[in-house]
DNA sequence: GAGTGGTCTAGACCACATC
DNA sequence: ATGTGGTCTAGACCACTCT
């Protein structure tokens, strides 16, 4: 997967960026890079569209291709920098260990709304699962989540303790890579006072989500209430269309 | 600039599926859509990628094209339906009126935050612009912008009571087609309260924006402070990178 | 094996920016 | 006038799915 010709020169461009290895901001043009890597022109404007696309560097017609200057000053700023859509990862901090408390694990049968959304009949049926998520001892996310049992019909709590994503990847080689996420703000709820450790005046933000196998199979819907110090959304929009 | 092959197909085939008129979910295959259309397979390509970067379809290797059923069942949900980038659009609803109150507007000098976002010298100078945005009576935004003003020398409070965005793409022509956001979440301070007619209890969300033009220079720096039961953002993630 | 989407090439021509 | 990115074509071959 990670022979194709644009992704390797995409990951090889990024680097030379990232160590400065081009003089000054302006990159070299399609058609002598096209020559340096030896590969068609067609393959080198995908390279820089999928660059163009991360918001890596911006592309003028008439004047050539550039590096925006924001992303060497402020990498961290910019989504998915080595991130996958698995809440395990997205909320992980350096030096703390992630913990996971399953608040509720059963199996029901889907209402109207579910039937929409994971696209479902009325014959199936749904795991539903509520969890607490810690960082060292705190308390920062209640995650309610649905998922047909017929996409994963030997889920298990202790793989529910862990990263559901991970075991999805690695045991059942089916790839999470498309989601729709709804962002809102409410004040906390009595549950979210408890179970988050915050003060009454004190807000969480809510993640609505619907995420979608490679194959465009809805695979989960789910509802985060996440506490307020802890909630922060990137997200790079490019209106090129 | 709307007459390219690709936009026009991709467009045609929108309307073809909302107007429910294939067969099933499945699209033709690309083969016969380019013989349709008689264009090239790679413009064929290029039309669907677009809907399948917009959610509207999923391909699938080896099976087809398919249209995402979520898609006709939840169009509102999608990001940037017929919206761009300007604030004034986004939060715009059917039925009220939008309107702008200037709180302040001011020439200041940058200081090394605004250096860095948006990528000035000590000798540059930004205007410092706070706007309470309202829908019919009911405010529901305080807007906190920077701009430079070497990109907008003639700016003046008659431009910052309507839409910023049209008047630099009408009168200047200089499109705003990207930006990199953060969202958080925060209870309201005294101001918001007042301001926004909150409830003590009551949260707001945060918006923080860099907004580029075309070429990639950024043009304004915008910390949005919504009501709660105002604030909601839609995303589209897409990770087959 | 047949059908479908993915990758890649080589080249023509267009549109915009700069000098 | 030259250089740069954008659009489009025609076709070869690959990878995956389904039967």
């Amino acid at each position: 997967m990670a022979d194709l010709v644009y992704r390797t020169i995409m990951h090889d461009i990024k680097e030379k960026i990232v160590n400065k290895e081009y003089d000054g901001m302006r990159l070299p043009d399609e058609r002598s890079l096209s020559e340096h890597y030896q590969v068609s022109r067609s393959s080198m404007k995908r390279a820089l569209e999928l660059l163009a696309q991360e918001g890596i560097v911006f592309k003028k017609r008439g004047s050539g291709t550039f590096i925006n200057p924001l992303y060497l000053k402020n990498r961290g700023l910019f989504k998915y920098e080595g991130s996958n859509l698995g809440i395990t990862d997205s909320f992980s901090v350096p030096g703390k260990s992630q913990n996971i408390e399953l608040l509720d694990y059963q199996v029901i049968k889907t209402d109207d709304d579910l039937k929409q959304d994971l696209f479902l009949t009325s014959s199936d049926f749904v795991y539903k699962i509520r969890r607490l998520r810690l960082l060292d001892d705190q308390p920062f996310l209640i995650e309610t989540g649905f998922i047909p049992i017929k996409i994963a019909p030997d889920l298990n709590p202790d793989i529910l303790k862990k990263s559901l994503f991970n075991y999805l990847e690695h045991q059942k080689n089916k790839r999470v890579t498309k989601s729709f996420l709804t962002i809102t703000v409410e004040p906390s709820t009595l549950e979210d006072q408890v179970k988050l450790m915050l003060e009454p005046n004190e807000p969480v933000g809510i993640i609505e989500g619907i995420f979608f196998l490679d194959d465009g199979t809805p695979f989960e819907v789910s509802n985060m209430r996440v506490h307020y110090k802890y909630m922060k959304y990137n997200s790079f929009v490019n209106l090129n269309k």
